[in-house]
DNA sequence: TGCTTCGTTTGGTCTGACCAAAACAGATTA
DNA sequence: TAATCTGTTTTGGTCAGACCAAACGAAGCA
């Protein structure tokens, strides 16, 4: 109970950089997260333990764990004891969550978010059509297989139609995209519930399907990036009539 | 001080979802921004004032400012008065900084968000080249021929070399691509800072922004796109190299 | 073995206090 | 009058100790 009170000497003030308490303690778990010492899916020390082998507060603490956990370097429910989460992509969209959700507000922010999305899946059907592997197209087929399956079914067919992006989303093999499409629907959901459910939509959403799919399959880049094009302005056009009847 | 008291009283354990009081302070700040009461800018109330109008404590106020901050919905420097921040595209990004940057370290991770740039960024040299007004040749010409200039003094080139392809991404005038391409070079800067600067490594990499530039004036997509990718191909060559260097 | 029970641990909140730095207002000076 | 210095107040950052309710865990019971 004499060295490690250096740490808490509150007397020096930082050379450059202005460092809170929290900061640190922050650091310090990340640290022990990074070094294994706390794996991926353990809880965390108790808060007053922390406070204990950090010589601060719990209140600095707490600020530390809700830090980590607005992160997203933790999985903080409240009342349980706070859960080391791997680091993955799909984490890295969620903690924009918010953010986002506030920026979709403003005027034109949906159109926006939906216009890049046009952007990164052009480029992906071209890329699929260039070079999708058999694994690729058997992926493609199968989805395109439910979709065509749940036709009648607005609520299946909404999710075989998120399956199907999603297995384009698959073929570049990169984790990264299918953290972004993950994104994108959950982002531009909200936009989708809205409008009405109708087979005759179902079916032309269908056809879109199969026409990307068909370009891929005869490997016109150009072709598929139209057809890809040409089903997401439609998409859009639906979503645009549903906000005007409300 | 009587009516108020409804608010503070602890007794009732919310319906389905769990409600910390901190979450109702964030939600009534996060109405006081978006109502107008604090403008872009203005300083939020002090946190005595704020635990007394939400009465709670200032142990609960702080972790509401905290969770704000974290968020990007204000900006809380230590020691000075959080200031309420625009949402903006840039600060979306931003906030997901600690968390990216862990992720590019684990194995694979550069490279594979390199290759979401390189699809976006083949996407949006193709529409430059199909659909590009004048304003946006003449700003690519801008920063083309400040590149040039700039091939002898490798820092400067490094700038401009930045600047022509946020000007790329200045073309769909769509808020998200600069905020983009920004959150790219930010995130990527820390491999390209490590390259040695060589004049006839900035001479090719010149060159091959002409092509590429030159593809989109003779409105050729697929021009374009290949410039485009062989020029980022090459930049990640020379990355790789420093890499084994070290 | 499976389930209940009851003390313990732990997160969430509160109170009240202290310090240093920032903001402010007033006096002083150029 | 404008700029500068100075002292007071406000405010954020931190601490200590306390209470509650829910989660946890182990002992006890069926």
């Amino acid at each position: 109970m004499s060295i490690e009170n250096e740490i808490a000497a509150p007397h020096l003030k930082d050379d450059g950089q202005r460092h809170r308490a929290a900061d640190n303690v922050f650091q310090h778990v990340v640290e022990l997260i990074d070094s294994g010492v706390l794996a991926e899916g353990a809880p965390l020390p108790s808060e007053r333990e922390i406070s204990e082998t950090c010589a601060v507060s719990r209140t600095v603490v707490r600020e530390a764990v809700l830090a980590l956990s607005n992160k997203g370097l933790i999985d903080a429910r409240p009342g349980y004891r706070p859960i080391v989460r791997k680091a993955n992509y799909d984490t890295a969209f969620e903690t924009v969550d918010s953010v986002v959700s506030r920026l979709l507000m403003q005027p034109g922010g949906i159109r926006n978010l939906f216009d890049t999305r046009i952007m990164i899946e052009a480029s992906l059907v071209r890329q699929a059509a260039a070079e999708a592997g058999k694994n690729d197209i058997a992926a493609l087929q199968n989805a395109l297989n439910a979709n065509e399956a749940a036709i009648d079914d607005s609520e299946r067919f909404y999710q075989t139609d998120i399956a199907f992006h999603a297995a384009l989303f698959e073929v570049p093999q990169n984790p990264l995209m299918p953290a972004i499409h993950k994104a994108y629907t959950s982002w531009l959901a909200p936009q989708w519930s809205r409008m009405p459910r109708l087979p005759d939509r179902n079916r032309s959403n269908f056809i879109a399907h199969k026409e990307i799919f068909d370009a891929i399959l005869m490997r016109d880049p150009d072709r598929a990036e139209q057809a890809l094009r040409n089903h997401l302005a439609a998409a859009w056009t639906q979503v645009e009539q549903s906000f005007d009847e409300s």
